[in-house]
Formats: structure tokens, C-alpha cells, sequence
DNA sequence: CGCCGAGTTGAACTGAATCAAGAAACGTGG
DNA sequence: CCACGTTTCTTGATTCAGTTCAACTCGGCG
């Protein structure tokens, strides 16, 4: 299983010194989450922001129909979070769970805006996080606008192989924008190439 | 026109003094730009990040078959980039064109670096600055995955209502994911009701 | 006046959704 | 460890939103 440490993968963002790196990681919480439970609702305000030290993750809302539409999938060494709901302390539009068992560290919003008032170094963290997720929606939004059914599941599999393979077919149809029916009708005709 | 100041601009987000913003605005070059102007190639590494004081700027790129696929509108008061060139010094896939005349402000990745390093404040500024589009960026992506173009053009009217008038149909229908003979037939069937 | 780009309209076509039904895999309790 | 029920996946037939291709209109401008 992919595992990814905390406290490394702030370090290689970010030159913290260990102190630094001490008094910061004293205000995440290492919890083990079981698979299947639902750390964000629909509707909640959310105040934390996990981190994925090994496991995996996805956000996902109900649409008209009442259908699970996944919006994104978190692996390890990741940030987690319902973005509109945790950034601007909105109710949530997503449900976020986990899919297997999980390690995480969670911090609330509070303590987080502590850190980046204490840390300036927590302020360059914080917009590398982000300028890496706009880079990797940007990506998803192209290959969603103007690729095909099979061409969006190639963009997957090239972003995101080991989850392609982890997750039921139905969450990743929802992902990708296309039905289960479709998404597998792809799948045989590229296994039978 | 819409016009934004840059300094307005700055202040807004993050409690910068005046002698803070002199240095910083000392660093952005201000230029006026004529319509149709070319700002950034495919293929470039963009060093460059604009801030638009007044007009329109639009990025896009050229799908297989040859034609201009819009990938995002620029306002007045927004920054605009080639996102993936600008943050990752690689080639850029879009061009950067502005739609009419526009003042605009620039700073190279250099000193904009140099900035993050001199005032924790930037790095603030940078994070709040990239949540904002990831933001809108997650919302055009849900619009564009789920939506039929008819409900994807009424997002469009209600996310950048003064763009959807100022800008040709076919830049739109690009923008939202389909052709322009579509968009003239919703505009149609919008405009008899 | 005549050209040219932008927008409109029509008709045929198509990729993917929907609807429906069956097969396979999974897990839970006896 | 098997049996049964539930969920997940596959396959087929039909339908439809939106594309494609092609022709036409309109307004501006040299």
C-alpha cells in the first residue's frame, strides 16, 4: 500500500526546520479511518482539511436524479478537503469518504489560519498546495470539454493509474462524465486490443 | 469599461502598507495593449503574469483539428496567465490573446519569486489569489461535466454575465463546450420565451 | 458595389445515454 | 465454508442531444 508521510512531504515542499516542523505537526490529529465512512455531509460547513497518509478518498455529490457523482479522488500524500466548503466556510455541495481504510491527519480551519499567521513559510505551503490542485483541475476540465468517452478514460489512466484500477467502475464513470455501461463497453474493447 | 486598480486590488486582499505596495507596484510594468494582440504563444514558456486593469484577455488553444478551443476569459480586476507555463515553466499548450484594447500590468516569475521571498504578505496574496480560481475553475468543471449546453450557457450568464455579451459567439460556444451552431440555436430559443 | 467574417438555419448522422435484463462478485450469517 | 441476497458489472436494443456539413443571410467596410 502507498504510504506517505506527513511531516517528509511537508519538508520537501518547503525547507521547515525540525522545530518548525515539531510545533506544526502538533496541531494535525492522526486518526485511522475505516472504509467506507463519511467524514463530510452534504450541507455541513466544513472546518477541517485532511491529509492522506495512506488510503484513499473521494468527494462526491448527489445530483437531480439522487445518483453519487464523484468529483475528485484523494490519494495518499494528498490534501483532502471539500473545497468550496472548507475555503469559504459555505455549506457543503460534497460528500467526502473514504474508500478503503484510511490513515489521515485532519486540522481545523482555525488552527491552519494560526499556522499560516505564524508561519509565513505555512502562507508558501499553502499556495503551492493550491497551485498544484488549479494545475490538475485545469487538466481535468480539458480532457472532460473536449475528449471522448474513451479518450477521458486514457487521461485517467495516465493521471491516476493506480486509482483506475482500486475504485468500482461506477465511481469512475461518475468521475469521468460518462455512464457505467459506457465505461465498461471501453474497458472490453481495450483489453480485447 | 470595468477598470480595476491594481493597488485597490492588493490593499483588498491583504493589509499591505503604502510603503509595502510602492515597492511592490515598482516591480509590475504597466503597458497598453491593442485588441487582438498576442500575449503568449503555444509552445512559449510564459514567463509572465498579467494583471488586468481594464478590458478583456482570453487564453485558448488549437485542438487536432485545427481550431481555437477557449479555455478561459480574462476580466478587468483578474490576473491572467497561462496557468500550466506560468507556474511550471513549461511550454505553454494556450495562447493569450486580448479581445480589445486592455491596460494591463506585468511581473515576471523572477521578481514575483522575489516578492513571495520578501513579503510573507504575496505568499498570502498568492494562495488567496489561486483559491479563488480553483474555485471557479471546480465550478466550471461540474457546469461542463453535468449540465446540457442549454443550462452550461445559463451558467455562463450568471458566472461572467458581461462577458457572454462582449465576446463573438463562437468564443463562447468554444468556452462551453460546443459548437457554435448550437449556441446560435439556445440563444434563439432563450431570446423567443 | 461586392466581398468577407460572423451568425443562422436545415438535414443527416453519431456518440453516448437510457432502459432493460442477465451474469458475476461480494459479504454476511447460519 | 457454503448459501443466499445484494451490489457491481456486462451486454443488447433503442433513443436523443448535439455534431457535422452545407447553404444561406446579414451587416460592415474597403
Amino acid at each position: 500500500m502507498t504510504f506517505m508521510n506527513i511531516s517528509d512531504f511537508l519538508k520537501a515542499l518547503v525547507p521547515f526546520t525540525n522545530d518548525e516542523l515539531d510545533d506544526i505537526l502538533k496541531h494535525f490529529k492522526k486518526e485511522a479511518v475505516p472504509k467506507n465512512q463519511i467524514l463530510v455531509r452534504q450541507g455541513e460547513v466544513s472546518k477541517t482539511l485532511y491529509f492522506i497518509e495512506s488510503g484513499l478518498g473521494r468527494s462526491y455529490y448527489l445530483n437531480q436524479a439522487g445518483k453519487e457523482i464523484t468529483q475528485w479522488f484523494f490519494g495518499s500524500g494528498k490534501f483532502m478537503a471539500s473545497a468550496d466548503s472548507f475555503f469559504q466556510q459555505c455549506p457543503s455541495l460534497y460528500f467526502i469518504e473514504v474508500l478503503e481504510d484510511t490513515v489521515i491527519y485532519s486540522i481545523t480551519k482555525e488552527k491552519l489560519d494560526e499556522l499560516f499567521d505564524t508561519y509565513p513559510k505555512m502562507e508558501k505551503l499553502g499556495r503551492l498546495v493550491t497551485t498544484e490542485m488549479l494545475t490538475k483541475v485545469v487538466n481535468k476540465l480539458n480532457a472532460i470539454q473536449f475528449q471522448t468517452a474513451k479518450e477521458r478514460y486514457e487521461y485517467m489512466l495516465a493521471e491516476f493509474p493506480d486509482i483506475a484500477y482500486q475504485v468500482s467502475l461506477g465511481h469512475i464513470a461518475s468521475y469521468l462524465g460518462m455512464t457505467q455501461e459506457t465505461l465498461s463497453r471501453i474497458r472490453k474493447s481495450n483489453s480485447s486490443k
